[in-house]
RNA sequence: GGGGUCGUAGUUAAGCCUGGUUAUAACGCCGGCCUGUCACGCCGGAGGCCGCGAGUUCAAUUCUCGUCGACCCCGCCA
């Protein structure tokens, strides 16, 4: 499949008369020796040798050495001396092959030059804050003139991406039989998951709308004006605090899907997150279709829900081996419903204060306590292995397979805990040891969530994905165990990473109903907050399901990215500010006036 | 809400632990020289509220506290 995007590099597509330039800097070849061409762009680096300047002339498709010669314009050599970086020029002059010896092969553009015969400059430029080619700049100094940062031509390929990505997107689902509509910013405050951004009403005073966390409900109801396949690159709005992969806003891909199951969403989302890999990794991804693996041993395994399988230190759960030990911290935790689990470090030689750091960094993300033993030839070395039996250290050996020079590393703590606490730990231990092969790409899905979750603040189950996700069986002689019923769920993780994730919904209004039940939302309120939803699924809505992806986190992903700032193009900081434009700010008396607002102080 | 790292010429950093001379370097900038450079080179020069405020001290870029801002993490958030 090949795009469109590519062909604006191609002359044929210039209006003739409105564009200033008539051949782009970065597509010149030496096929065009002797041509005269007519370039517009600006001045990235200059060499000035006094009788001969040359210079570096970009624009977005990259850069070509132009050369000011007296010997082609003595006028053009004299005023090119004033030229300085970011000028903006308009040039004409004549290809030409360069001389043996001056052939530069790292640029594309690198076996031709263009003698300038006569130039414009079409603007002049002050002196940046900072210089385009280097590489490290202070983010705050790059946001707060992101308009030149996204001049570096680093910047610029990612956005060229990511334009690259909003086509693939579209012309995939496109081609199945979706159909893309925009829902509205201003709607309406949603209390359950995430806390709404609010926005006042003028017209009628003391309301509020909120800006959607996604158009979930929106694109439910399209299902039930029967759509069928319903697709948006939608804006999403999350008043939450920032991480390196998190902004208040944020670009989702948004499916929804009548009449199908979880497979059905699976596999033609599976098939855009390829077209998305091969679109911007240029290659297949390592296994089609993507492996599958339940939540339960997720947590098990990796103590993840998002589980990075590029490296394979699994937690293997040792409880049966401890329960009549001796060792108070385990027989502690054990009786009061606790679980011992450890992961084994192979292969790497540990000093006492390797172990010490460990200790230390198992605190630091909230552990009581880590556990090590080392293996050597006379069998375990450990402070605490005095407190344990033959018995146990024998069978500690075989279940975990140990060998002279492995490192045991064991946590103890109620289920869940330990089980995110090692999983936590395990990416630790995977960075600082090197275990993680970067090289590999792993897609995972992760299916059979439980429904419900336990909320400590709230002191009930919440919905783990939403209050629409449907559960996997029917809620046929519910048992009251909460945490056993499964949703028809699922996630897609890469390298770690949650990617998107969905569920097929409830359908039908006692399905619904059921659900509200279980989370013991009162039915007024349910009405309240969910009416308008509640009143469609009695008119006839289809079975249906779908999914979310995060835009910008597989692209920050697939571009192997760091930060997600990386590939917004005007990100806010980790407190939500925009140093360019300096948003958020204060407002006009008058506007507050006009709201009815007034703010309070403490 | 909590923990951590950072803030010094336009930029990126050193100096700070161990307080005291003119605050150092590279890049950039300005001037001069240079016809084959491509991170051009050579010579010369300018450029600092050491984030802000308080405290300790004879003396603070340096120590202490507060504050503002940036980043990373936990909580929170799909």
């Amino acid at each position: 499949m090949t795009y469109q995007w590519f062909t604006i590099y191609n002359s044929t597509l210039f209006l003739k008369g409105l564009n200033v330039r008539d051949t782009y800097c970065g597509t010149i070849r030496k096929e065009d020796v002797d041509k005269t061409v007519t370039l517009a762009g600006w001045v990235f680096r200059r060499r000035d040798h006094g009788g001969l300047i040359f210079a570096d002339l970009r624009d977005v498709t990259g850069l070509v050495q132009i050369v000011f010669s007296p010997e082609i314009s003595k006028e053009a050599h004299e005023r090119a001396g004033d030229i300085r970086s970011e000028y903006v020029l308009k040039v004409t002059g004549k290809v030409l092959r360069r001389p043996d010896e001056t052939e530069n092969p790292n640029l594309p553009t690198g076996q031709i030059e263009v003698y300038v015969s006569s130039f414009e400059v079409l603007n002049t430029c002050k002196v940046l804050p900072f210089q385009l080619d280097d590489e490290e700049i202070n983010e705050a100094t790059r946001l707060r003139y992101r308009y030149l940062d996204m001049r570096r031509p680093d910047m610029q390929k990612i956005f060229i991406e990511r334009s690259k990505a909003y086509a693939v997107t579209r012309d995939y689902l496109l081609s199945k039989g979706f159909y893309e509509f925009e829902t509205p910013l201003l709607t309406k405050s949603t209390p359950e998951g995430a806390r709404d951004f609010v926005v006042p009403s003028r017209l009628n005073t003391g309301m509020f709308y909120a800006l959607p966390q996604s158009p979930q409900l929106f694109k439910q109801l399209l299902m039930m004006s029967g759509f069928e396949r319903y697709f948006q690159i939608a804006r999403c709005f999350r008043d939450e605090d920032l991480r390196a992969d998190r902004q208040p806003e944020f670009t989702q891909i948004d499916i929804e899907m009548s009449f199908v199951g979880r497979e059905d969403v699976m596999s033609v989302n599976e098939g855009l997150i390829i077209a998305l890999y091969e679109a911007l990794k240029g290659k297949k991804p390592p296994e089609v279709p993507f492996p599958r693996m339940t939540f339960a041993e997720a947590m098990e395994k990796y103590g993840s829900d998002k589980p990075d399988l590029r490296f394979d230190l699994t937690i293997t759960d040792l409880t049966s081996i401890f329960l009549k030990t001796e060792f108070g911290v385990f027989k502690k935790t054990i009786e009061s419903g606790g679980l011992v689990k450890a992961i084994v470090l192979k292969g790497k030689t540990l000093s006492r204060k390797d172990l010490d750091v460990s200790v230390d960094m198992a605190k630091e993300l909230g552990a009581g306590g880590l556990i090590w033993m080392r293996k050597d030839a006379e069998g375990l070395q450990s402070p605490i292995v005095k407190f344990l039996s033959d018995e146990e250290k024998s069978q500690m050996i075989s279940l975990l397979g140990v060998e002279a020079g492995d490192v045991i590393f064991i946590m103890s703590d109620k289920p869940g805990r330990v089980s995110d606490l090692m999983g936590r730990f395990r990416l630790y231990i995977g960075e600082k040891y090197d275990l993680i092969d970067k090289s590999l790409d792993k897609f995972l899905w992760i299916i059979d969530f439980p429904l419900l979750e336990y909320s400590e603040e709230e002191k009930r189950y919440v919905a783990r994905h939403h209050p629409f996700t449907s559960p996997k069986e029917k809620l046929v002689g519910f048992d009251g165990n909460y945490d056993a019923i499964l949703a028809n769920a699922y996630d897609l993780v890469f390298n770690g990473v949650e990617l998107g994730g969905g569920s097929i919904r409830n359908h039908r209004t006692e399905d619904q109903a059921e659900m509200f039940r279980l989370l013991n939302i009162k039915d007024e309120e349910a009405s309240d907050k969910f009416g308008f939803l509640l009143e469609a699924l009695e008119m006839g809505a289809p079975p249906h399901g779908g999914i979310a992806f995060g835009f910008d986190r597989i692209l920050m992903m697939f571009l192997g990215l760091s930060s997600i700032r990386d590939v917004i193009a005007f990100p806010k900081t980790q407190k939500g500010s925009c140093l360019l434009t300096g948003a958020p700010s204060r407002v006009a008396p008058r506007q507050l006036t006009e709201l009815k607002i007034r703010t309070m102080t403490d």
